[in-house]
DNA sequence: ACAAAAGTGTTGCACGTACACCCATGT
DNA sequence: ACATGGGTGTACGTGCAACACTTTTGT
């Protein structure tokens, strides 16, 4: 950053945290910047927030933009408003969230020469991010992690079909800590919104587990409360 | 606003949802708008954010200005963004909320001429306010009740020294339910950051009740997960 | 004496936690 | 046969919900 940058009063730009779950790692979706400042930093998928567009649909088309990825559920979960964060200007930014399937999306390709490539790293080996979005990475995680405490919300990091292990496998990762097989079985199966297929997992060297589907209706159906709010 | 208004561009705001505790109902913080748009309303006190102020700093100054009370633990809550919230331009506003009590607070006294004046009205009778300050409040009312399911929130709302029925006055006004008597005071006094006093209610007609405080340090020691989220 | 609120315990149920062994399958 | 993860049950403690009567005090 020893070029003179260009200047701007103040604008309102998103930035997106998207969780994904892969080989027992859960991972985080990070673009290299292909534009001053930070260019070459790896930072999250963010950009401006057009005069038209609500916040919402911003979140849409920026990650889009920077990712190809599209018309995920994202959430908003802080809004970061510190006067020095950007260095062209006054930006104040809203961190939105997602959690997605790693393997049921199509390839990384970002549509706006702003981002170079788009790539998943495991949030245990994160490097420093670009502008303060490693700040915003850890609030937004701890955020999440916390209401994993209260709420379902992992199943759309699985595929489609999973085994009962791979979703503990996954509570571990984001809660950062080992549980106990036989209670998280009962505690989830007790939910009654995990359908059991006749199928069972193929190409394993040791006897297959059942797998099952995660049925949406009966989650909503539970939690609906949550949901509203 | 039939008028014509100045128009601008883009600019980010702070609105406050200041709840407070009177009479066994719980209240909200006001201001009668004293300019336009929605001149003579009732509303949210808000106002801009400065370009050198953090969105927190600008909070506190907000709140002071418009109804003169000062350093309140005030925390975000929701960023409003949507394209025609404000009818002077793109304004995304960035919602705080405090709860604090009434009694030991100083006058409401609006320093800047923006407000004519500052009121407590009651959750259960508000009318419709400006711009969408309606939803904004109904949004935030939501988000802290659901956190006073699984975190005790509500003692900056009463005085220093309060009976456990005025303590369970206030959890029913806020969840809008009436609870079990006993039930209540057992899971209270569970928690271990009540302190007792010998002290006891005056001027009733009826037997008095023990006065309680509250702990802070105690609290602060169970609680601590859960504040530095 | 009466009105008004203070204060107090027990039981059943649901839920979380701790804990260890046999089973099925592929090599 | 063996290695690997799959799959299962019990016992205990904790916390929440339901429920009604006696006590104290001021008038």
């Amino acid at each position: 950053m020893e070029e003179i940058l260009p200047a701007f009063d103040s604008a309102f730009s998103i930035d997106c945290l998207i969780f994904g779950f892969d080989a027992g790692e859960l991972k985080i979706l990070l673009i290299e910047r292909n534009e001053e400042p930070f260019k070459d930093w790896l930072a999250l998928p963010g950009y401006f927030v057009k005069q038209d567009e609500s916040l919402d649909d911003a979140a849409d088309r920026i990650l889009y933009e920077l990712t190809g990825l599209r018309d995920l559920p994202m959430k908003q979960f802080h809004t970061f408003g510190e006067v020095n964060r950007h260095p062209q200007g006054r930006v104040v930014t809203v961190g939105y969230y997602a959690l997605i399937r790693i393997n049921g999306q199509k390839e990384l390709r970002p549509i706006s020469p702003y981002a170079r490539k788009a790539i998943w790293r495991s949030v245990n080996d994160l490097p420093k991010l670009a502008f303060d979005h490693s700040e915003i990475f850890s609030k937004g995680f701890r955020i999440i992690r916390k209401r994993l405490n209260y709420q379902p919300i992992s199943f759309d990091l699985l595929p489609e079909k999973f085994t009962l292990t791979q979703l503990q496998g996954l509570y571990e990762a984001i809660l950062n800590k080992k549980l106990d097989k036989r209670n998280f079985r009962k505690k989830m199966l007790s939910y009654g919104f995990l359908k059991e297929l006749v199928e069972k997992q193929k190409g394993v060297s040791y006897r297959a587990a059942k797998l099952y589907k995660f049925d949406r209706r009966k989650y909503a159906k539970i939690f609906q409360s949550e949901m509203t709010a």
